[in-house]
DNA sequence: CCAGTGATCAGG
DNA sequence: CTGATCACTGGA
């Protein structure tokens, strides 16, 4: 299979969320093995209008990655403890990014960073051409329900409103 | 229900 | 510098 390529990535947060479901992301770890999961969950922030979006905040240290071309990475640390995965989408100038929110049987965006490995060291890694992460092509899912997104109370109806977490249902039903 | 945990950002 | 907040999880 091969990688996903720039095209991909610089399409809207909220396409390549749907998109992305069923992609394998692969993950070599720093002791040499490889790892690869299937991506079951996820969630789009779309742009400085979006007030769940940290770049509602407009440019920052953390956000700044978020206003690069697609297929970067964006990671930032949570409550302390959880690194959460997010790619960077869409084009220069233009911040959004969907949060990775499950990969296999991992269901929960603090268990994804946690299964593999996140840190710091991920914040604006390419995957174009990283060699320890990337994501691989694969036949888009049409099986999948859309919900609201969660842990964003605080950002208006407008935006509190969007369905914008895409979640394939064959893992609903696995979950729990 | 609620505590843990620390980076980040707005405000002095 | 301070302090509030937070795209979460796991354990009462």
């Amino acid at each position: 299979m091969n990688r996903l390529n720039a095209h991909f990535y610089q399409q809207d947060a909220v396409t390549v969320a749907e998109k992305l479901l069923g992609k394998i992301l692969i993950r070599v770890f720093d002791d040499g093995t490889t790892k690869r999961y299937r991506i079951t969950e996820t969630e789009a922030y779309l742009g400085e209008e979006d007030k769940a979006c940290h770049a509602s905040k407009g440019r920052t240290a953390r956000t700044d990655i978020m206003y690069s071309d697609g297929g970067k990475i964006y990671v930032y640390l949570i409550y302390g403890m959880y690194w959460m995965l997010n790619v960077v989408t869409g084009t220069e100038n233009h911040p959004q990014a969907v949060l990775i929110r499950g990969i296999s049987r991992i269901i929960g965006s603090g268990k994804v960073g946690r299964e593999l490995k996140i840190d710091k060291s991920f914040y604006g890694e390419d995957l174009l051409s990283s060699d320890r992460i990337w994501i691989e092509d694969a036949p888009d899912e049409s099986d999948f329900s859309t919900a609201l997104r969660i842990g964003i109370d605080y950002a208006g109806e407008e935006w509190r409103d969007k369905a914008w977490r895409f979640i394939l249902k064959q893992e609903q039903n696995q979950a729990k």
